[in-house]
DNA sequence: ACCCAGGCGGGCG
DNA sequence: CGCCCGCATGGG
């Protein structure tokens, strides 16, 4: 009896390397727009809803234990664990790779630990749209409001969640519901989106498409384009060769490598192709996430 | 009061 | 192709 619950318990327990959560969940990946997060004296604690489950983490050094309401097995629970925040990635090789000149080291180095999170691809479409002429906080807000309104009631641990909301939801909604929840002009977008995502474009489709085939795929979508589709591509598929250039990064790549001078999203993109290829979608996110934090190029 | 925010679609030359 | 414009809305 004591020992299959101590059998029980070892499952459950993972232990990473490198791993920091404020940095992985502070740095603007979707799922931290509905999360709770705390921490007490080491103990790091993390539940939030996606919209197959909902997923609780206590982290203690490099020690982390879990649970995850879908129904899973503990060894498909695990699984997905790993996935979802990217504990498989081999962080050391991956920084010999983006590690190319002083700001990168630096950034590396402050940042230590911040992984790149694969989400649902609805969800991270669907906060995606939202995030266009738009700020992280007021993305939460929104993305807050969809889920108390239409997510679907869900039971875990004693406490009542609500999931993030399907695209077939979402595509039965009215244009002034979907405004009443503050996503202003981009209502129509996702009304759009959700609609396809739900009779169209099967999204789990396009795991097995590379870079390029999924991308062009993405922007068939009202209210995807270019950084969207990228933003997509990275924290919903783990495609790492993409690189999202938003208002930051733009700033931030034209003040550190071309000495302030301003470049147009096709440059930056061959940039960032050259410099970092493969692993681009890292770099990308600690170049946004270092200069964000240091207001580098502001 | 004014300004901005992890851009996009549409219209134009 | 590149450029310019409008866009809902909460927070600084």
């Amino acid at each position: 009896m004591k020992a299959s619950t101590q059998l029980l318990t070892e499952e459950k327990m993972i232990s990473t390397g490198e791993f920091s959560l404020p940095h992985t969940f502070g740095s603007g990946q979707p799922l931290t727009f509905h999360a709770d997060y705390s921490e007490s004296n080491g103990n790091e604690q993390l539940t939030y809803a996606t919209g197959k489950g909902v997923i609780s983490i206590m982290k203690n050094g490099s020690r982390i234990r879990y649970s995850y309401s879908n129904s899973y097995n503990n060894a498909g629970a695990r699984k997905e664990i790993i996935r979802r925040f990217g504990l498989s990635d081999d962080l050391d090789s991956i920084y010999r790779d983006i590690n190319t000149d002083s700001f990168m080291e630096t950034a590396i180095k402050d940042l230590k630990g911040m992984r790149i999170t694969e989400n649902d691809p609805w969800e991270t479409t669907l906060c995606f749209i939202l995030s266009q002429f738009n700020n992280i906080k007021r993305i939460r807000l929104i993305t807050k409001n969809l889920i108390a309104r239409f997510g679907e009631v869900h039971e875990f641990e004693g406490r009542s969640f609500r999931l993030f909301p399907s695209a077939s939801s979402i595509a039965s909604v009215s244009i002034p519901e979907l405004m009443s929840c503050g996503t202003g002009f981009r209502a129509k977008y996702i009304k759009s989106a959700a609609a396809d995502c739900s009779t169209g474009l099967d999204l789990d489709r396009l795991y097995g498409m590379d870079y390029a085939d999924a991308k062009a795929a993405l922007m068939e979508l009202d209210g995807v384009g270019d950084k969207v589709a990228d933003c997509i591509l990275v924290f919903g598929y783990k495609k790492l060769d993409a690189f999202p250039i938003d208002t930051w990064m733009k700033r931030v790549v034209e003040e550190v490598y071309f000495k302030g001078r301003r470049k147009s999203i096709k440059q930056i993109h061959g940039f960032a192709e050259r410099r970092w290829g493969p692993m681009q979608g890292y770099a990308q996110q600690y170049i946004f996430h270092y200069g964000r934090i240091n207001k580098v190029g502001k």
